[in-house]
DNA sequence: CGCAGGGTCATTACTGACCCTGCGGTGCGGTAAT
């Protein structure tokens, strides 16, 4: 039995696309998929990911159908498959011309197509469904699957309805493709998709030639003078993010002002100038694009030699997945934020959801107050809702289950349910929802203000363990943790004396109960802070001192990872 | 949650101090107006 799969793989990875080699966790995760189990797999950029699908998928029968979230990384995906898979690729959405889409279908009908790319917000539309599930698809990749996770719950709420379709598509494995989910992501990802005995595949998250690094400020013009100063002295080309569209356009005048090419790029510009954007990184005619978090996906640029945060972003997950774009080619790269605690509270204020009981009320007594379903338009006008609240409020009383939603967002109330037991309870999803939103910034808080190894802390919020000292970070080098330079660098409380950790039984992977919280798993130590995942409150750190004092945390036998 | 911008007030001549209000990120798809 050994080996016959993984022949088969090596060869058509060869013959078909020209890869001489796949690397152990490639082709893992290939056999399972070949096997027909459902698997996730979290690797880094550059780590071949789209491999995964691509091999198994030119020797199924059927065609591989493949979510992507973006127009664009679907014209770059079924680019790359043309150029090197010999064609037997398609995108159906709605940038291209109708006809493209036709032809896609019809190819597709004819045999000719062994991947298509769509949004999820295709895979809504009973047509498409339909269309595909003749075609009997023998495979549901998911790309850039944290997406399931980051937008689902509110942005782009089709991306929570995909179980739907792969049921419809009469259950084919389903393969969650990222570079970056850490425990409860992949969880969240897993739940969300239907997935049923997943195998995880998880390969290493370090980056070691990124140098990683904080400088903490008290006064909000001594971030920006520093970020500007920061940006104008490190190698080029590289990239700073910002938390706003405003602040993106600001430092990007102010770079331009000294005579460097940058350029700002977030969702409030025009399709054209995005694209110039775009196009003059790649090509490599920009030293610093100043980004909103649009910027990112599908970029890949390999001599990218810093990336600087003007602003923290609202998760470690986040904020890796940006740090991740610089280096790729190996060579030195930094990785800076400029770290002020008062910029957490836009961060918090994303994490809430803006979800309120009233505007639920509203919505439900909008719904039920018709026998017939109410359309999304209808709704927005009657409530006074923008199309993405109105879509997070909808998302909630759908997952009550009291309230159903079906083509072109319309929504309809299931007969017999109390009006308020159904807010009430989409409230309670809210809730939880929040306080693990909450205490994911939280974690980037633990980040930014940690004052031992940075990639320690980082590593073990993904489930990973690292030596110390690491050699690459501010606190790991000597004379690198610098504060501002101008004196204003916030004050860092001392660290508690540390355990030594062969005292204790909490080592990352560990599961442990505490009486309020329930269970959960160690996810990393550092400087005398436990930080531990629970599965009702999300993120907690814990004094280890007080830890073992007070016996907060129990070990539940046999389940070291 | 924190910040910017606009208004008001008190006090005393130009300027703060204060409060209130609004705003902030990510993209698909289809429709309406040129």
């Amino acid at each position: 039995m050994f080996g016959l799969a993984s022949r088969r793989l090596r060869r058509t990875a060869r013959l078909v696309y020209g890869w001489q080699r796949l690397r152990p966790a490639q082709l893992a995760a290939m056999k399972a998929v070949l096997k027909g189990q459902d698997v996730i797999a979290v690797m880094p950029t550059g780590a071949g990911k789209s491999a995964i699908y691509q091999v198994p998928g030119a020797l199924l029968k059927g065609p591989t159908v493949v979510v992507s979230p973006l127009v664009a990384l679907q014209r770059d995906q079924v680019r790359g498959l043309v150029e090197r898979g010999g064609g037997r690729a398609a995108a159906v959405n709605s940038v291209q011309r109708r006809s493209d889409n036709e032809l896609a279908w019809e190819r597709l009908s004819a045999g000719e197509i062994d991947f298509v790319f769509l949004a999820p917000e295709q895979l809504a539309k009973d047509e498409v469904v339909e269309q595909l599930a003749a075609l009997r698809p023998a495979l549901f990749v998911v790309d850039e699957a944290h997406c399931v996770s980051s937008w689902g719950h509110d942005f782009r709420p089709e991306y929570l309805r995909l179980r739907h379709a792969v049921e419809r598509l009469g259950r084919p494995p389903v393969l969650a493709l990222t570079a970056n989910a850490a425990a409860p992501v992949r969880k969240d990802i897993v739940e969300r998709l239907g997935m049923r005995d997943t195998k995880e595949i998880v390969a290493g998250f370090d980056r070691p030639n990124i140098e990683l690094g904080v400088v903490a400020f008290q006064d909000d013009a001594d971030k920006r003078r520093f970020v500007v100063e920061r940006a104008a002295a490190e190698p080029k080309p590289g990239i700073v993010y910002a938390a706003t569209r405003r602040d993106a356009e600001a430092y990007a005048a102010e770079l331009s002002e000294l005579k460097l090419a940058a350029a700002a790029y977030h969702a409030g510009l025009r399709a054209g100038e995005r694209a110039e954007v775009h196009d003059r990184f790649m090509a490599g005619e920009l030293d610093v694009v100043v980004a909103t978090s649009a910027f990112g996906m599908g970029i890949d640029k390999a001599d990218v030699r810093f990336v600087l945060h003007a602003s923290v972003p609202g998760s470690l997950d986040a904020y890796y997945q940006e740090v991740g774009r610089a280096g790729r080619d190996g060579a030195p790269a930094r990785a800076v934020l400029a770290y002020r605690s008062q910029d957490l509270g836009l961060q918090r204020f994303f994490a809430a959801g803006g979800t309120d009981a009233d505007t639920l009320a509203a919505v439900a007594r909008e719904i039920r107050g018709g026998s017939d379903p109410v359309t999304a338009a209808d709704l927005r006008t009657r409530c006074e809702l923008s199309p993405t609240r109105l879509s997070a409020a909808l998302n909630l009383l759908e997952q009550t289950g009291a309230i159903r939603t079906g083509p072109a967002g319309s929504a309809w109330a299931e007969p017999g349910r109390d009006e308020a037991d159904t807010v009430e309870e989409a409230l309670r999803i809210a809730g939880n929802h929040r306080l693990l939103e909450r205490s994911r910034v939280d974690m980037m808080r633990g980040y930014a203000e940690t004052t031992g190894c940075r990639r320690r802390f980082l590593l073990g919020y993904f489930g990973e363990e690292v030596g110390v000292p690491c050699g690459a970070c501010d606190a790991c080098l000597p004379g690198r943790r610098s504060g501002s330079g101008s004196g204003t660098a916030a004050p860092v409380p001392a660290p508690p004396a540390p355990i030594p950790s062969a005292r204790h039984p909490y080592r990352p992977g560990v599961r442990v109960e505490h009486r309020q919280w329930g269970e959960g798993e160690v996810m990393s130590e550092d400087d005398g802070k436990l930080t531990v995942l629970f599965s009702t409150v999300g993120y907690r750190t814990l004094s280890l001192s007080v830890v073992t004092e007070n016996r907060l945390l129990t070990p539940v036998t046999g389940s070291a990872r």
